[in-house]
DNA sequence: CCCGGATTTGACAACGTTGTCCAGAGGCTA
DNA sequence: TAGCCTCTGGACAACGTTGTCAAATCCGGG
């Protein structure tokens, strides 16, 4: 046996196909009678075999139930036709449409996408994306959880198309596809101020992540167009599970002068918020970063600052394969508006989001 | 140029990397003054290297910016490290911690996770199927589309360990974790007969789908074993889009006997079935298949009949590598069982699933 | 009936890696 | 110092496919 890892018995003439031993053309081709180039025609469909020698190869390819070995057809070739995937979640609501949309951009150019979940760890996010790199991925969308990508330079200068999303690309320069956090928030705190709110918390993400400060910046330029002073207990970043987020919520509501409203920086923060205010006997307002489902439903209806998670994927994969078309333009930073989806009570409701 | 796919010029001899042109082993071991295995060796942590040599490799490696390309790895082992994911749409909630789920698997596992929604359409399962069957995926998760899997037969019995999830495989003996739709469904009507309701519609998926004829099963068992006649009128089931399933809801609701409760077959369906309610005077009363979040925070809230989705995906996947590892056990079912969550207005409100 | 050109076919190398196996260097014992 | 053993390193084939190129075959026209 010249190799452990393959059957249980070593190759031996014969063309029957075997437990883990699948046929292969040479297989094929014997079967057929004919040689193995005309075998691979024969399954990629080129010209120049005539309809006889087709038809045997055909019927010895089902007889052998072959399939092709895409593993050597990609070490021959150069492509692998499959994209990467790298994101925080997949079993957050905002990234199962995100990834949908990235999988269907690739679809259409015959791609298939490898997804993996980097659970916000700049290690392991490090750890994915070089493990999809060896596999040849034409390219990679990326949704960082670290800021130091200078890792990824050999790659890129190699080949490999990369686009950040949701989150610039950190110490390299590199497509990405954005929304714009800071407009956002600073919509979302004005529309507050504008229904008489004056002391308002926010509560966002680890200060690690970029859209965290963007929209914390947002929030600050919108108190501060108002003339509005913020106290440093109004603004609490960190994990956005639900134990931190419920703590920060409890204090900004109470003491001698608790807010009267809450700025939620992101859906889960948003949730956890909700529950925290159900709970509360006089409510204070909200508003959240995130449209999510049955928002328009709760009572009072949630107002949010929605952005299209499905337009973000679409975009950033589209650019994705413009680059491997050839344009080997500069990096370019895309940035999505938002919208401001107001739900307060007394107000019109309008239709969700999609 | 021997191959046009490749790099712009060809090969000349240098070991310098070029764009679209990697170094391979071959360039590192002359750069280092070693021999290619040697390279191999150090790459993959191999006992016999002298630690000189060793780090003349190294230097060689990161002075390159080599990295190993798996396709030929794989190629020459014959184990991609690899398994695919096809359902329905990776957009949808419940599939989301599913695939969450099962990608944690197999990452304990050392293995990548390819994933593929189906759209609910046979034909493109089978198309998304067959693709990562050629890739050599070495095992498949299948949340099935169609209801005929004999074209996975030849894959299975070469090796392809696969594993059915949701739903069983159609006409083929294969591994499957199912959640227990009939009795869930069963438990549901049951509750809702329990608070005094005699006219109870279920409104549910396709036909085709094997969750929906369960799930009707269940829905009738209930009626029947409390004696309650049931309408052709009070059962709908066909596509999960909104229109479909209001157009549906509304035919229930009017007439001269309405329905005074609703069925819900899935998510879907129940989201949509809140907005009608939602928007109707005398509210019905509302029974769901499958949790949803913030599914206590509408009032009234919604009662469920929840299902893990994560536990299902685990459960998949632990299954698919047991098999991998060896095993040649007969084909399972596993069922796991659904959990009543009650949440009518007037009971007591138990936390949120997970 | 034979020649020229077009068409069909197959032998072979290459893609980049890993498993096998052998050669050479170095150390130890007798 | 011969003989043996261990340790390190390298040459080579193989994995299954596709691109190149040349050989074989066929056809019609002169």
């Amino acid at each position: 046996m010249t190799d452990p890892a393959r059957g249980t018995t070593q190759r031996n003439g014969t063309t029957s196909p075997r437990y883990g031993n699948r046929p292969t053309m040479k297989d094929v081709a014997a079967r057929a009678g004919v040689g193995l180039k005309t075998v691979s025609r024969v399954v990629n469909s080129e010209p120049g075999v005539t309809p006889d020698t087709e038809r045997r190869v055909q019927e010895a390819i089902t007889a052998l139930g072959f399939r092709r070995n895409d593993s050597a057809r990609i070490l021959r070739k150069g492509r692998t036709a499959s994209i990467g995937l790298v994101l925080e979640d997949l079993a957050d609501p905002f990234y199962g449409p995100l990834s949908r949309a990235v999988e269907e951009v690739a679809r259409d150019h015959g791609a298939l996408l490898i997804n993996g979940s980097s659970a916000e760890d700049p290690a392991r996010e490090q750890e994915l994306v070089l493990a999809l790199c060896a596999r040849r991925v034409d390219g990679l969308v990326v949704i960082p959880a670290g800021d130091d990508h200078r890792y990824l330079e050999p790659e890129i200068s190699a080949g490999v198309a990369t686009v950040f999303v949701d989150r610039p690309a950190g110490r390299i320069d590199c497509d990405a596809v954005l929304s714009d956090s800071f407009g956002g928030a600073r919509d979302a705190v004005a529309h507050l101020i504008a229904h008489g709110h004056r002391r308002i918390g926010f509560i966002g993400d680890q200060p690690r992540i970029h859209t965290a400060i963007e929209r914390l910046g947002g929030y600050r330029a919108a108190m501060n167009d108002a003339a509005l002073p913020v106290d440093e207990a109004w603004m609490s970043l960190g994990a956005t599970d639900p134990s931190r987020v419920l703590a920060a919520a409890e204090t900004m509501l109470s003491g001698p002068e608790p807010v009267t409203a809450l700025f939620a920086g992101n859906n889960r923060v948003t949730v956890t918020a909700v529950r925290v205010l159900a709970a509360q006997p006089g409510r204070a307002a909200l508003v959240g970063f995130d449209d999510f489902e049955l928002a328009d439903l709760l009572s009072p209806g949630v107002t949010v600052v929605a952005q299209d998670a499905a337009q973000l994927g679409r975009t950033a994969a589209t650019m994705l394969f413009r680059r491997l078309e050839g344009a080997g333009e500069e990096p370019r930073q895309v940035v999505l508006p938002t919208r401001l989806i107001s739900r307060g009570s007394g107000e019109i409701r309008p239709a969700h989001w999609s």
